[in-house]
DNA sequence: TCAATTTATTTGTATTGACAACTATTGTCT
DNA sequence: AGACAATAGTTGTCAATACAAATAAATTGA
């Protein structure tokens, strides 16, 4: 148990429930902080590293799409292109097809970027699950299914 | 598999640690958005819930406490006070002994709400984790631990 | 055809969070 | 006692996020 509950105004089983919520907050803040810091040499943090590499490998090209694979608003998506244009990175425009729809590109310099950046993150992302098994991981990933079926999030597959 | 990732830059195992990292956001940002939703009614966000539940349980009540808490930064809980104390929710005080602390009191309006959002925001945390057994949250605090223990952040007994 | 709806994106506003710099107070060491 | 370090807290600045409202383009249906 990671934390300790002093005085419980609710059922042992309602604390455990919260205190999954605050694992799973260290957990995250903790990936993150290590991204970020790794990633600080190239001036990325490590969402726009993921939203670079998203582009870099062709995974999405639009700003839905890009804020559907990552599990986020439009809007929040909008505004990281923002941010990500602003550095030279990527290039918006809009297509010819359908004119309601951005077409996101790295620019050779966010390619070269992200190029450096991704061996550099790879290498941290797998240090932090050192030691996590195939079998734990199985265990997470159905955690989470479960979760976010109980709360209505369809999970893809 | 949550998620297929098609164009594979990187080696598989590399893969499977981003996917580790996407599927701990998501579960993050939808059990956050359950809870914001349940206690929008109370004019509280899920985050604000969760202080004033600290304090009303006497888990913490200086700005320092409450961040370590939460795993938070010190700033961070201080604009947060400010949030709730302009509510009416809370108040700060300088303590006598050591005139460096600030002592957070929740105030009656406070403690009233509180009572009254906690079994609220408990339901929706209980259903949210139905299905999981506890030996998959054992799992999930020793995968927690063992990511933790990897960044080098060390995690109270 | 054309009005209504859906889809794609952006912008306004607010919350949440980190980091750095600052003030104020307390503790330590000589 | 006095200098220096450690602790507690706030504030400035910026990234990241959500929700609501607005705009523009495409689709649908009568």
């Amino acid at each position: 148990m990671l934390l300790r509950l002093r005085h419980s105004l609710y059922k042992p089983d309602v604390d455990s429930v919260f205190v999954g919520r605050l694992l799973l907050g260290r957990i995250m803040s903790a990936l993150l902080e290590a991204h970020d810091k790794a990633l600080a040499q190239f001036g990325l943090t490590s969402r726009q590293g993921i939203v670079l590499m998203n582009c870099a490998r062709g995974e999405a090209n639009t700003p839905v799409e890009l804020a559907v694979f990552n599990g986020l608003d439009v809007s929040s998506m909008s505004r990281m292109l923002d941010r990500l244009e602003k550095k030279g990175l990527l290039r918006r425009s809009r297509t010819d097809k359908d004119r309601r729809k951005v077409t996101v590109q790295l620019t050779p310099k966010g390619r070269a970027l992200i190029r450096k950046a991704v061996p550099v993150a790879a290498r941290v992302a797998v240090h932090a699950w050192r030691g996590v098994s195939e079998r734990e991981r199985q265990t997470l990933r159905n955690i989470v299914h479960k979760v976010l079926g109980n709360l209505g999030h369809v999970s893809k597959s």
